[in-house]
DNA sequence: GTGGTCTAGACCACC
DNA sequence: GTGGTCTAGACCACG
């Protein structure tokens, strides 16, 4: 994995993790990866790994274990509010800083669009490629 | 001001440069504020506003005359292709996000516009408390 | 059972094992559910109960008889000093802490008091509930 | 400062702080110490300080200003309850465990206040030392 | 084997 | 100078 160094790599981990349970990979109850393990893969200090696992098992996110590992909570409630909570969060951030650029809503939305048009049509092209 | 910790300052504050000259509040060819007086603005130490200057002055956003101050660039082709850059960049940082959050380019889409329109009104509500 | 993270778990049970003499729940002289036995009531390891047992039997609160068991001692001087420096070390440890927190004596009872008298009325409720 | 090796050093360095400012040791407002600082006072690693303090930062009792240093909140509402939940938190543990060795209301009290006065006459015997 | 804590020491952002 | 992050490596509690 790639990190970006403007931002904490304790962070990214944390969004990763949540990509990992909110995208399914990491299933409600399942155990993630030894922390050991996940320093390897993300070639990174097995304390910062821990760091970025702490702050989500203290948001009861992850539960751990003492001996076994540690978690994907099973709490349905708080992982139903966590996709959402991320998507608007990230909408949030963006839509400030567009209209922060002078954007208007409707201008927003299309820009959006066409981005979306145009990334389709290149995927297409490096599909080909 | 208010600054996000979990980015550099300076990182930040090329940022607000960037609106500023985008949203025609510095014009192109107009004077910056003063270092200092920037400082203060955005209550940050002058060193940190000059980290961020350097980077734009060598960028050839801004132009520093020795002597008498920062100046916004008057050339307009790197100034046209800016706007675009910077609101195409948060985009694409967006999209790979939502993306990686397993939604689709439509779900994308709707999610934007329902929260412009969740937005719209929360606004409205604020303006008429 | 439920254990607080903070204080070693083999620690926590041996403050368990104490209880049950000092309540008089284990008579002197009785023997002790079996390790696995008490590791499953418990939901913990058998070592870690072996290891607070370890230490029980050091102090000779505890007699262990080779392929029988282990035995509440009935050394009679033993148990009788045993609750008593329970109540003292707990006392101790609270009032030092209170004194810290820059309580005087008399408001260190007071509070005990006022604390008791609330708990007594929300256990009423709770078991009116 | 001498730690207690049962419980996470960061843990009681937490505490350190909260009697700090409750006994008004550290008002609000004023600047910590720099962290190097307490560690070396505390004789404990620099991280192990910083972490106990991140944990205070983000419950907003300290407020961290970059490259200024560490301060204690002006927030009274936040002050206000920190002292009181500190109380009630310990009395609480005591009181649990004083019930578990089976002493009723009454005795716990009681036994409360001849260890305060025991105590008492203690001190003043050590003072005429 | 697992996670949790602590240390020593480095480097960075900021004042 | 300040705090914040990261690393490498050790040791402990627990299963």
């Amino acid at each position: 994995m790639q990190f970006d160094d403007k931002v904490p790599i304790y962070y990214q981990i944390k969004q990763y993790v949540y990509q990992q349970i909110i995208t399914g990979k990491w299933q409600p109850g399942t155990q993630l990866p030894a922390v050991r393990q996940l320093a390897v893969e993300l070639t990174v200090n097995v304390n910062t790994v821990q760091r970025a696992l702490r702050e989500l098992i203290a948001a009861q996110i992850l539960i751990s274990k003492r001996g076994k590992g540690n978690f994907v909570t099973t709490d349905q409630t708080t992982l139903a509010t966590l996709a959402d909570q991320l998507v608007q969060d990230r909408l949030g951030a963006v839509y400030d800083d567009l209209r922060a650029l002078n954007l208007t809503d409707q201008q927003i939305i299309t820009a959006m669009q066409t981005y979306i048009e145009k990334r389709g049509r290149q995927d297409e092209h490096d599909f080909n490629d």
